[in-house]
DNA sequence: CGGCTGATTGAATCGCCTCAAAGAGCGTGG
DNA sequence: CCACGCTCTTTGAGGCGATTCAATCAGCCG
């Protein structure tokens, strides 16, 4: 059927990138998926590793590392539900990709997929889609990493990481206060944006003395005032 | 025929897009493609305005610019000989893309560039291909965005700079000294880099006082000791 | 020769990092 | 139940690098 039972009970169907999909390329690749848990800190894939497998994200939130010569790690991205994991044309990834929150994953070998992706040209516009999407996402990195201030950079991450716990409890705007879990430590914060582990700590410290927000346990954090955030995320530089 | 006029002439035919085009494709592609030039400052497209053509960079250099609320520019990007210029799927422009040098471009209409993307499943690979190739070029920017001095950010782009220009010279190598214009200004490398202009003043002077590039005109130079630079990019921070 | 744009150079400031120490949360084992 | 070790976090003091502000210089065109 249209709607096996893998697919019917999956959270982010219309979402992903088999909501682009006909009934006949969904089946296909329903016959090949499987649904795979990680934990917090483990790794999907090793950068410089074979990527055997690619994955639709169902739930969770994993960062996209690249590791410098010296040994130092990178993040220059995260995935969220919905997010499509993997290297089509590549045998090998160039990141570790690793959960930065326990993961539930649609996970499909990467020989059925490849398969798959030759004969559909649906899947192959999704793909596309979904991939000048990252390349939007990446950009507009770019351009908070150059110019902006730490007070600004955190403002922002917390504003993003706030709309995606406001969806997931289906409030559509963020008037009043709202509480969610920081996936990240502080430490991964600081490597998204591209600051130190203190700098992040004293950006929350000041919001928090400001009453822009609560920090009710370590990891979990109260929005007050997002247009206050929205203020300085707009402050220039 | 495989390859009419235009086709024959182009200087890209095997890196760009085309290349991985079957002759019936590349013969449609051809017949609504025509040659177009740009003058250095020109405009291709306008953030927010309507992306009514798509094109190849035939030849030259031009930028990726992101226009603040506030009218500031950030440059997200370069697009450089065989790069695909577009939207496809949108139908206005996120970002204003200007030529830095003079240019020469192979420019499609949308509306005929659509009507093979939905057709061609060759054309929709090469253009996921690219956008994977720009994906990851985004990523890299990321990473010397992050954590990166502005020696070592300078150094990298001249050598990225130099590897373009020793190829055209088709040079493989940067052993002896490599002479080459300087498309951008220093303003413009500024914006690429995520830095002030003065500061990138400051770095091409003590790269000059070191022995390691001469600049013997203004918008001109010459890397004597590519190595030195190549040790400055590695170090690390 | 002016006037303009782009480049260079200098001095002072500021923001973030570095280094360092102390505190909080949490599981483990006695 | 408390002591202990571990990780993560907070907070402080100091330094450095890039920006900011400002002035001068070079190249180019009318």
């Amino acid at each position: 059927m249209v709607t096996p039972e893998l697919c019917g009970a999956c959270p982010v169907k219309q979402q992903s990138l088999c909501g682009g999909l006909c009934s006949s390329d969904l089946s296909t690749l329903n016959r090949s998926g499987r649904r795979h848990r990680l934990r917090r800190g483990d790794t999907f894939c090793w950068a410089g590793d074979d990527s055997g497998a690619c994955a639709n994200v169902l739930d969770g939130m994993l960062k996209v590392v690249a590791v410098t010569p010296e040994g130092a790690e990178r993040t220059v991205g995260l995935h969220h539900p919905a997010d499509f994991i993997g290297n089509p044309y590549r045998d090998t990834s160039e990141y570790t990709i690793t959960a930065v929150t326990d993961v539930e994953l649609c996970l499909f070998p990467r020989s059925s997929f490849d398969r798959l992706l030759a004969e559909s040209h649906d899947l192959e516009r999704e793909l596309l889609r979904r991939t000048l999407a990252s390349l939007g996402d990446a950009r507009s990195r770019i351009l908070t990493l150059m110019h902006t201030s730490a007070e600004a950079k955190v403002a922002g991450f917390l504003l993003e990481l706030a709309g995606r716990a406001g969806n997931r409890a289906a409030r559509g705007s963020l008037d009043g206060p709202l509480t969610f879990d920081l996936p990240l430590t502080r430490g991964e914060m600081a490597e998204v944006l591209g600051l130190t582990i203190e700098t992040v700590s004293r950006q929350l410290g000041q919001f928090k003395a400001a009453g822009i927000v609560s920090l009710p346990a370590l990891r979990t954090i109260t929005i007050r005032d997002a247009d206050a955030l929205r203020r300085l995320t707009l402050a220039l530089n």
